[in-house]
DNA sequence: GGCGCCAGTGGGACCGTTACCACTCCCCGC
DNA sequence: GCGGGGAGTGGTAACGGTCCCACTGGCGCC
């Protein structure tokens, strides 16, 4: 047995010639829809056992044309959230016959754009985008460009939980309520007495970060509430890290807020983490609420008040959207529901 | 506009007729390495930018053989370690120029299975399977005979956190030191004064449990401690419900035991929650550790002692291991070490 | 009994790229 | 002045499938 790094896999022309048959005919066998006899079919079927073969995807993409194959490009797969997400594209994609490629980018838009380049080399049915952007004008236009390209290459853009490019751009967007959630999660806290919230959340360029503060100023400007821009802890990472070192320095700067709106689960952790250490109550002293509705959010003593964002269901939708899409193309933009989920880490402030 | 359904990608050919050059001059400017005169290239270079090329990976992959994509399996990206492990394996692919397949089996070998051959199909460069598995002879057969595919196939089988199959066989592996830490982590219950400990895992056919509960014994015996096999609870999914049901259950039949040693971090935050409901206190009344070390075991209070398993580290091991092996072909099996770390979880038990 | 049809099979062309070989200059050294 | 060699380029045969077209019998129908 010579030792030959380059060894090869048996080919369709292996299993013909073991069977006695045409190239086609194997084909056909292997593709299973086209009449082949009884007797034939089973020669080949063992000859494909005999030698172990295994179709080679790559022949079939250049012959054929559609891949079966799409790509998700995600910020971090170890965020709870995404995992979420990527799990419903896995399994619904899965369902549909699809096998997925993944690359994670750090939020880094060179990252996403070297990733989606490569999820073209790949002639990917579909390439989902998961997760919120840094809108500019620069990245619209960026993104209308990629959508078009992608469209015309038969292939599809799909934002999952970032706001649509706009009409004729030939993407699909799968959105959550971030307004909406944000809105009701405001509402909550100001119905049971808090007047003063300091919202710890990412940069308003973000697109996630606008929805939710744009949600949590509606929800306060119809309660007839002032907002004190002074209560804005904005520009953090979505780290525990961050979360703690914020609520940490407000905490020592003076305590003038009642509730903390932290814009993720895991950043309320670290609020909550600081309000503990700053030797105050959560939430006797301080309401903390965050919003995903993680697992984590569960093993937080006090559990965590917080939105239920349909991650999983996201990543399904966002599937189905691209897939099942009829010949016809409508171009759906769907947004999905939140709500509220109520726990013990927020409760009635000590004033009221 | 006709709007065909079945749109074309430009090709190398488009490229090579818009630049007045042949194919294989555009084919040296892309892989960027052949001798092509400046003037030249810089006219190749427009065409593909205007044209906006993106080279066909399938098209490659049939004529050249290797495939700079590699595929990794896992049980469920949403668990905490595993994601570690996926973003390690993700990371360090990406760094040496390979995409990721990925696959999720939800434990389910015929899924694992069915995956693998998906992998196949892709020419996967390297396949990595993460995360245990339930040992038994018919499973060792069939990753022998899944090995030895692969490797004739050119391709290589990389086992991450589970053992090796044996010499002979083409397949590498990259543990984590299961038998260690569950050794380290009980003598330091011991040393704390506890003598009856409940252990709440897996099943013992499951290669980590079967690990972990091995350190465990290893080190009672050690320390001259009886093993009394009734505090066993086997059998339990690595589930936060599952912790907290066993426990629960326990604690209602009688409290017999000072401290639980929890087979993951999850099944801590179940038991730990369990201990809670019970109106006992951690670690006053009952100590609670995990393994796995998660962003979970910070935010749990008590803080959770645990062992820090490099799962990140094992993911890029596992790649390395893989890919960057010279063409000899050395067969390395690694073991990463484990360590305890202590928090707040685990004290002396009040009759010490 | 001739004709058409269809089930079953084989024979290519083609998909987009790379690897290898061949060819043409031009420059240099003797 | 001529041969050798290398830089720069073109031509073409793979790679492993799928798909379309063509061919062969056998059968039913008029």
């Amino acid at each position: 047995m010579p030792d030959d790094p380059d060894r090869r896999q048996s080919t369709i022309k292996d299993v013909a010639e073991r069977a006695g048959v045409s190239l086609s005919t194997v084909s056909r066998v292997v593709a299973g829809n086209y009449p082949v006899a009884q007797a034939t079919r089973t020669r080949v079927q063992r000859a494909i056992e005999e030698l172990n073969y295994v179709a080679n995807t790559h022949a079939r993409a250049l012959g054929g044309g559609a891949t079966r194959t799409v790509g998700f490009i995600v910020n971090d797969v170890r965020g709870p959230a995404f995992a979420e997400a990527v799990h419903g594209v896995e399994q619904e994609a899965a369902r549909l016959g699809h096998i997925c490629l993944v690359a994670t980018t750090d939020g880094d838009p060179a990252r996403e754009l070297a990733a989606i380049r490569l999820m073209r080399e790949q002639r990917a049915a579909a390439v989902f985008l998961i997760g919120g952007a840094t809108d500019s004008a620069a990245y619209r236009a960026r993104m209308a460009d990629i959508a078009r390209s992608l469209d015309a290459a038969g292939s599809r853009l799909v934002l999952c939980g970032r706001p649509p490019l706009g009409d004729g751009i030939p993407a699909t967007a799968v959105e959550y309520d971030n307004e909406g959630g944000a809105y009701a999660l405001t509402g909550f806290l100001v119905g049971r007495g808090h007047r003063r919230i300091l919202y710890v959340g990412g940069d308003l360029t973000f697109t996630t970060t606008a929805g939710r503060v744009a949600g949590f100023r509606r929800a306060m400007a119809d309660f007839g509430l002032p907002v004190d821009e002074g209560l804005f802890e904005l520009g953090a990472q979505f780290t525990r890290a961050a979360g703690y070192e914020r609520v940490s320095a407000r905490l020592r700067g003076g305590r003038d807020f009642t509730a903390v709106f932290a814009e993720t689960d895991v950043v309320a952790a670290g609020a909550m983490a600081a309000v503990f250490d700053a030797g105050l109550g959560v939430p006797e002293d301080v309401s903390v609420v965050g919003y995903d509705d993680i697992p984590l959010a569960t093993d937080l003593r006090p559990a965590l008040t917080t939105v239920r964002v349909p991650y999983e269901e996201l990543g399904r939708a966002a599937v189905r959207a691209a897939l099942e899409r009829p010949a016809g193309r409508p171009e759906p933009h769907q947004m999905l529901g939140t709500h509220v989920i109520i726990r013990q880490s927020a409760g009635r402030p000590a004033s009221a």
